[in-house]
DNA sequence: TATCAAATTTGATTCAGGTCAACTAAGATA
DNA sequence: TATCTTAGTTGACCTGAATCAAATTTGATA
C-alpha cells in the first residue's frame, strides 16, 4: 500500500464545491451526497461558528466533550501531553477536516487542539449529529467513513514512526501536506508551513535539529528549496523516491 | 494523561458477563446496555461464525470489506505492509475486540489480520449493522465509542513510537497486555505471549534483538521473569516506573 | 527419537539521530 | 529603529539502537 494513501487525511474533498444551500456547510466535510432538505436539517445543527486566534485553544485535554468541530478555515495541531511535560503532536488539521473524534470514546477530550493560525470552526453537537444521522443514513455512513479514515491515517503514522528514517519521514510529511494543499486548490509545490521545526519533529518522532538537518539535506540535493517556513518542491518524483526507497527495506 | 489509558484497547469489558439471550453475543463488545429484544435483533445480524487456524488470515489487505469481525476467542495481529516488504504490526487483538474498522473508509481492508493462535470470530455485516443501529440508538452510540477508542489507542501508540526509549516501550507493552488479560479474568502477572519477538519489535518500532535485550534487562533487574514466551511480572510498580519515568522528559 | 527450521539470546561493532553549544535570522515590542 | 525573544541552522560529540554474527533453544515434522 502506498504510504501516501496511508497518510491520507480524513477529508474527502470531492464535495467542497458541491451545491449546498446552507452557506456555512458548503465547505465542510459532512454534507456529501445529501439533498437540499437533508443539508437544511444538518445546517440547523451545525450553525454555531467559533473563531480561534493563533495560539489559542480550540479545546483542552480533559474538557467535557459535547461537540465535534469542522474546520472552516485555518490550521490547527492536536497534541497529547504527559504529566512529565513530553508532548506528542498527533496531527495537523486544515480546512474541511473534523476534530474531536477521539473524545467520543470517554466523552472527554484526550488531546489539546491549538490553532497555528487564526482559524474558524463550526461546532457540531454530537448528540444531535447522532440523532439526525438516524434519519439520514447516508450522513451516518459518511461519518463512519470519516472515523475510519482517521484510523487508517493513524496506522500510516505508526508505520512512519515505526520503520522510517528521518529523511524518509520528512519526505512523507511534505508529500502529505503537498497533496492536501493541492486538494484544496493551492499549489502542491509551493507553500508555507504553519508549524515550527519542533512541532514537525514531535509529529515525526524526531528532534528539531534533526528536522532542520533533513530539510537542509533535501535542499542540498536540490529536491526542495527551503526559506524558513516557505517550502518549494522542485522535484516531486525524487521526493517520492526519498520516501519509499529501498533503504527502508530493513 | 497516563499512557496506560492511552494504550487502552477498544474493549469495554463491563458487559462480558451480562445476561444476553443470544449465546453467540454474550461475550461480544457490542451488546452493551441493550434489552432482550435489541439483542435478538442484533443476534440475527451477527449469527455467522468463522474459525481461523493459527497462522491463517482473517482478511488480507485489499480484500473487499463487507463485515466487521468480533473476536470470540483467540488472538490476532493486524499489520500493514509496504511493497518493499516492510511490515508494521498495528495491533494485537483479543477476545471481545472488533476488527475491520479501518476498512469502512474505502470499503477495502487496509491491513492483514492474521491469527496468532486458533481463533473464532463472528462476522457482522456492516451494512446491516448500520441499518439496525438506526433503530437502536444506544447501539449506534456504542459503536461510535468503539471507533473513537481505537483512535485514542492509536494516538497512544504514536506517543510511544514518537517519544519513548526501547525499555519504556516494552514496559508499556507488557502493562497493556497485563491489563487486558486482567479484564478478561486472567492473571495480570503471569501470562504467555502469543507473538514473536519480531512481531513485538514491529509493533514497538524496534528490532527483535533490541526487544530481546530489553526483556533480559528487565529480568536482570528482577522486575519480570522471562521464560521464552512465558512472562511473569514480579514487580508491577517498578514496571510502571520504567514506563513513565523522568528519563523520558527530554 | 532424530532432524531441521525457526525463534531467541548474546556479543561486537557501527551509525543515525540525540545532545550540547554556538551562532544567525526572523518577528515582536518598545 | 533598537532591542529582545523565539526560531532555525550548523558543528562537535555521544549514545542507544541497528546491524552483523555466532551460538543456543524450541518446536515442528519425518
Amino acid at each position: 500500500m502506498p504510504l501516501n494513501t496511508l497518510l491520507s487525511n480524513q477529508l474527502d474533498i470531492s464535495h467542497i464545491r458541491s451545491s449546498c444551500s446552507t452557506c456555512s456547510l458548503r465547505e465542510l466535510c459532512l454534507p456529501v451526497g445529501l439533498n437540499e432538505y437533508e443539508v437544511q436539517v444538518l445546517g440547523d445543527v451545525v450553525s454555531h461558528k467559533r473563531k480561534i486566534q493563533r495560539g489559542g485553544y480550540l479545546h483542552r485535554t480533559g474538557a467535557k466533550f459535547q461537540t465535534l468541530f469542522a474546520i472552516r478555515s485555518g490550521f490547527l495541531k492536536t497534541c497529547i501531553l504527559e504529566e512529565d511535560g513530553r508532548q506528542q503532536v498527533t496531527g495537523f488539521h486544515m480546512t474541511g477536516e473534523l476534530l474531536g473524534l477521539d473524545a467520543i470514546s470517554a466523552e472527554i477530550h484526550t488531546c489539546d487542539a491549538i490553532a497555528l493560525e487564526d482559524s474558524e470552526v463550526c461546532e457540531i453537537p454530537f448528540a444531535k449529529l447522532e440523532d439526525i444521522s438516524r434519519t439520514i443514513p447516508s450522513l451516518m455512513h459518511h461519518f463512519h467513513k470519516i472515523m475510519s479514515r482517521e484510523i487508517v491515517r493513524d496506522h500510516g503514522v505508526m508505520l512512519l514512526l515505526g520503520s522510517m528514517k528521518a529523511e524518509e519521514r520528512l519526505a512523507s510529511f511534505l508529500l502529505n501536506l503537498s497533496r492536501r494543499f493541492l486538494m484544496r486548490g493551492y499549489s502542491e509545490s509551493d507553500f508555507n508551513l504553519r508549524m515550527t521545526r519542533e512541532e514537525i519533529g514531535s509529529y515525526l518522532g524526531l528532534k528539531l535539529e534533526t528536522v532542520s538537518r533533513a530539510f537542509s539535506k533535501l535542499q542540498d540535493e536540490k529536491i526542495i528549496t527551503v526559506d524558513n517556513k516557505h517550502i518549494q518542491i522542485n522535484d516531486m518524483g525524487r521526493l517520492r523516491l526519498k520516501m519509499g526507497n529501498s533503504s527502508c527495506i530493513t
